[in-house]
DNA sequence: CTGTTAGCGCGTTCAG
DNA sequence: CTGAACGCGCTAACAG
């Protein structure tokens, strides 16, 4: 139960005043050759650690960034959260992590995030309605969306470049010469599903194939289990699925495989999104359109400290990983 | 950018002094009814909301709660991650999440954790060094270590009795009248590794069949899928296996069933430990041990929040979830 | 019951 | 280059 030794007890042991260590430490201001040796070993000698949270006060700018979440026992969050957390460890920053468990809003939770002065919020979960994103701007935290960007242009946004990734599954479901295809989707209005939806969909039309089949609800395994029974139920024929993402994508072969009775890759393809760690599993071989994680934290935390103030999306490529659920074209 | 309203203009406003605005949010000390309206409406006035930082350094007493992890990518932990958020959001805390992320462990985290003034700690990765469960004392802040037990009696413990499910687990075995046996372990140092490994040998001893082999590394699907090769190319008689964790086991049948075309269960049945969202997936249908992931947290949040500073180790009992890897007995 | 005062630990003028 | 002094927003003792 010891009090931290603080500036003022290093500046004692050091002779000096308080504002001399404060100086020292922040780097900031200029300190003779002499005073700085004393206070080195003053820092040295008690074991001075700063106390951020004074600093915070003071500072009016904290070294904590808040992530909010609402997804995260969909596997692919962990990974990106604990990429993130290991990134911003490196930069000296903490995460403060809040859970938007419905009915929990991220508008909900907007105003209590800000109270803790944080150096900006990452936001995986739906996206900024325009009373948060003022309420941002209005005090002046950056906030980047992941995985979804704001349909009303505000704040900084990442993501999968969707509509291209759509694009490209459809031409490879139309390469093997599928005609009976569709499309299970996430949460409808989130972009990210729009998106690859909206490229499926579209070149789909433009290669002149039947529409898919659609039918969307939520990121979950027992989603895709669920869309997968209706959908086959209403069209038998069905034989390529695209799903918005690898949970949904696993729970569509389970459902084919162990309710339906159909065969993967034999009977019918899926393929996946995000390439999530079960994807990979032998129980899956999942093809899947990995998005590329790491850049795409490199990039919403670049904005997020070096911002501008400028809306911004930035759009990345997604990467086709061919595995046995979709086989990769013959070299 | 504009500044938040304080304590100080709430009271400008309603015409008292700080001190009383300071007393009408905490609720200590007695305002009479006059200045209480007074205040109230100013509050409301200016949406008015206390500072936690400021708070939290005046009080050397923060709202946030350290939770170091080091396996948010096994699906068991996103799932501790999101109970444990929820529950102490309910309760007006936050998280502050740290990831030991090797090389770096706990000891190297702990004094940067305890910097941040935490109101206690929740450790789910390897257990206290004296050194760090020292450190924790002299600042007094509760440690409390979550599925896994310190081995030198500092700090708090919550774990599921692992000895007892380990036995279980054999009498399971030996149930069905299996011989040749085998357990697929997780990190050889951890408490919970050490118990379930001891309970299931211990009773397999008892119950004069021959001993398991034994393999352990870590806790996940690859090593559970490269143990079970390993293990089977020794001895292919090999009937049963207790895996120490569900990415274990999950690792363990898609070796059996996808590399050494075994049947689970008719040629081999598993038990795992954990209940993860994935052992209840068609693709496994993972007979486990579930541990009561809520009542754990209760008991750790309680012993955090409300514990009397004596070293003390909760045990809870695991429940038995029967799924096809290892059919129940007949009823 | 209430206001005044003194910190919490640190950053930042502002004189010397 | 350096130290004294003030403020960040809040809590807690202390007088009235």
């Amino acid at each position: 139960m010891k009090k931290a030794f603080t500036q003022k007890d290093v500046a004692k042991f050091a002779g000096v005043s308080q504002a001399a260590v404060s100086r020292f430490v922040s780097g900031k201001g200029s300190l003779s050759e002499e005073v700085r040796n004393r206070i080195l070993t003053a820092i040295n000698l008690v074991d001075y650690k700063p106390d951020p949270i004074a600093r915070n006060l003071s500072n009016r700018q904290s070294d904590i960034v808040a992530i909010v979440m609402a997804n995260i026992t969909n596997p692919w969050y962990p990974v990106v959260l604990e990429l993130i957390t290991r990134r911003l460890q490196t930069l000296g920053l903490q995460v403060l992590l809040f859970n938007a468990t419905p009915p929990q809003t991220v508008d909900d939770l907007m105003p209590l995030v800000l109270r803790y002065r944080v150096r900006g919020v990452i936001i995986t979960t739906a996206s900024l309605s325009s009373k948060s994103a003022e309420l941002c701007v209005h005090w002046g935290v950056p906030v980047v969306m992941f995985n979804r960007y704001a349909t009303l242009g505000a704040g900084y946004s990442v993501s999968c470049d969707n509509i291209a990734a759509g694009r490209k599954v459809a031409d490879e479901f139309h390469r093997i010469g599928a005609q009976e295809m569709a499309y299970i989707g996430g949460i409808p209005e989130v972009s990210n599903n729009r998106d690859r939806k909206r490229g499926f969909t579209e070149r789909i039309a433009e290669l002149r194939i039947r529409p898919p089949m659609i039918s969307e609800k939520e990121y979950t395994y027992d989603w895709g289990y669920a869309a997968t029974l209706a959908l086959f139920k209403k069209n038998p024929a069905i034989t390529a699925v695209f799903c918005a993402d690898d949970e949904i994508a696993t729970g569509a072969i389970d459902a084919l495989r162990f309710a339906l009775k159909k065969k993967v890759p034999e009977d019918v393809v899926l393929i996946g999104f995000d390439d999530h760690p079960i994807a990979s599993r032998a129980a899956y071989q999942l093809t899947t359109v990995r998005q590329p994680v790491e850049e795409m934290i490199e990039q919403a935390l670049d904005m997020l400290l070096n911002g501008n103030g400028e809306p911004e999306l930035r759009l990345l490529e997604g990467e086709f990983i061919y595995r046995s659920s979709m086989p990769a074209p013959a070299a």
